[in-house]
DNA sequence: GTGAGTGCAAAGCATTTGCACCTTT
DNA sequence: AAAGGTGCAAATGCTTTGCACTCAC
């Protein structure tokens, strides 16, 4: 796993340690195809390490986001979501507001809208930090 | 003010009443240039009013939010905002990530990759009930 | 051994809810 | 008079924090 490695290499760099929870909680989210809530990570491990508290796991996301291997994405419900980053190429996220589905599609897909804002504002959107609300095709006609 | 006629209106249709608190809250909304917080509110209204409870103003808000006459900001701080919109055309927000600053286009800006998620997804994008972030001109080149 | 990291419990904060009383219609 | 609306207080849910103990280095 190199983000494993990466995630040492950073950690040292910094004068951190590698502890067993933070590996589980990185692995949690390694394997996950789409953005988990920090609640998420914490029942996900559960299973495996039920010592391990929720603090902790808010604590490794902190880290894991500042590290930037680990992309906070605001979502309109509550609770927030995370998303191992440098898996796939920048996507952006789509909620159906009815079932709850998760819908993504290609950064590019933002490009015009991108420099539309760009031009006029001065504006740099993160679009992968952000989903998209709206409703899906099974919910549209039901 | 046509918001009040027009609040009052929807009231009517759906059996509801037009209160004095309820007046305040839309009054407040009224004078505000930029977004306002529910909390602001609620400190807006109380030297008017001192009486008037915050859950009051989060049940106005939320009928306002149905109705249609006023929508809702999902920052990157832990408050939401609000704006009444019944005035403009429906707009876009957006949020700095640095300095928290709110700017607004308007929707028709996303015309184009609404109907790309349309077409291949058949997703139905809801531009005005997110937060786009990112950073602003200001903090970009400080 | 030392300081970073953890679990635990409690605190924060924005928001929501249950309920008895009040007010608009 | 009836039903919707309000204030009050308590609860909720996500997240943060203080602290003493633990463990990676």
């Amino acid at each position: 796993m190199s983000c494993e490695n990466f995630f040492r290499e950073q950690l040292k760099l910094r004068g951190l340690r590698l502890t067993v929870q933070r590996k589980l909680v990185l692995e949690a989210l390694h394997d996950q195809a789409n953005p988990v809530s920090a609640e998420d990570v914490f029942t996900l491990i559960q299973s495996i390490e039920p010592s391990l508290d929720r603090s902790t796991v808010y604590r490794t996301l902190d880290l894991l986001k500042e590290i930037g291997l680990v992309q906070e994405i605001h979502s309109n419900d509550r609770q927030n979501y995370f998303e191992l980053c440098g898996t796939r190429l920048p996507h952006v996220h789509m909620v159906c507001q009815k079932c709850g589905g998760i819908f993504t599609v290609d950064q590019n897909v933002f490009d015009s809208v991108q420099i539309i804002l760009q031009k006029s504002l001065g504006f740099e959107a993160q679009w992968t930090q952000m989903t998209i609300p709206g409703i899906c095709q099974g919910c549209h006609t039901p």
